[in-house]
DNA sequence: ATTATCTATAGATCTATAGATAATGC
DNA sequence: ATTATCTATAGATCTATAGATAATGC
């Protein structure tokens, strides 16, 4: 839908290849690209829509505002990242040593990868606003995860609440800020570096050398 | 100078009981506190000077414009940081573990303590526009010293460079983004947390258990 | 008729400058 | 005379809405 050639409705002011994606995804992917470079108040509406293939007016018929755009980025951001903590919540045919570091890994690729580096998002000030609360319940949900499978390793089960809480916190930091550290090299592959990371997590919450799984697969 | 009830020049429209600080050292504290929690863009010159007791035009009798007060922000924060890097760096009658330790220790209460989260700072989009050059090369210069204590480490000299480098970059990130685990319970002590920080930090380079300091003073 | 787009614009900003003003200092 | 402040404002935005327009669909 929406793919090739559109053909309803009047036609735009200035013509463009086609890039495959709906005017809806292209306003999405124009936000992402600019709000995680330019910052989101420093993003004006119009360089949003141009950079779409679109009049600033026009970005309205498929969005209520420069809001709307953000909300939807950061969900679509954390809501496949808490589909696989479930999933991995729920099988426990592997240790939670190995799944905590599989959640790290994937959120690494998540937040790192893809043509956008939607990790900078996390980082934006605005999305801290009551405006995001369908975000932030999302992200509590998965922080939870990330704790119950922190809880459910072996050296987790002796610790206090207290600790259990500092611990998933840095860890669930280190990964929210990934973005920091993918910045000061972003030559350095996003497969290898979400290994690295999810290691480094281990380490953090004090799992380090149990598992020798450094190389994923790739 | 200028402490108590500056008397030279126009009396302000609106009077206020005096802060101890110079009109100055308000705007850089009211710009704090904004772009900390709203953000760089967000936070017009107006609310700021407000914020300072004086009129938004008056700003400008202070600083050449808003981008002045960030840059003074960024570098205040960074400079006393590389300052005591460099004072570590040079002193070998400690390990080079505990060196990092304290280094580590000591940014995170910077970047978390005080009234404001200056760490927070760190996290706007707009502090890597090039404008901010003078801030990016005493930040290179910090996390050059980090690098080298980490290289000057027992276990540090076993790694080749593109680890130690990694490893850097983990440390520095973690500690670079420490507000937004710091955000994440803010009613936890920062002494305590800077500590636990810094351990993190020793575990994520790979020098977990070597030192048992788990706790400063305080 | 429906749709996707356009042009035009109201209303609300925001930054930075110009120039006046009301103190003290000498 | 110097200083710190003020008021006023030019010029440049920016968001969101109103309403026209140029396609296709039926």
């Amino acid at each position: 839908m929406g793919t090739t050639g559109r053909k309803v409705g009047r036609p735009r002011a200035e013509q463009r290849p086609d890039s495959g994606l709906s005017a809806r995804d292209e306003l999405l992917a124009a936000a992402a690209e600019l709000f995680t470079t330019r910052g989101y108040a420093a993003t004006t509406t119009r360089v949003v829509a141009e950079r779409a293939g679109m009049r600033q007016a026009t970005m309205y018929h498929y969005f209520r505002g420069k809001e709307d755009l953000l909300a939807e980025l950061l969900e679509s951001t954390v809501t496949p990242s808490l589909a696989l903590a479930r999933e991995l919540l729920a099988d426990d045919g592997r240790g939670a040593e190995e799944r905590l570091w599989e959640l790290c890994r994937s959120d690494v690729e998540l937040l790192c990868g893809g043509a956008h580096n939607l990790g900078a998002l996390y980082l934006l000030p605005e999305v801290q606003a009551e405006r995001f609360s369908g975000f932030h319940r999302v992200r509590a949900d998965l922080k939870e995860a990330y704790g119950r499978l922190l809880a459910a390793t072996e050296p987790g089960r002796a610790l206090d609440t207290c600790e259990l809480a500092l611990r998933t916190d840095l860890v669930f930091g280190l990964i929210e800020g990934v973005i920091l550290i993918h910045r000061s090299d972003p030559e350095r592959a996003v497969s290898s570096f979400a290994a690295a990371t999810a290691d480094a997590a281990l380490r953090i919450a004090g799992l380090g050398e149990a598992l020798p799984r450094t190389r994923p697969d790739e």
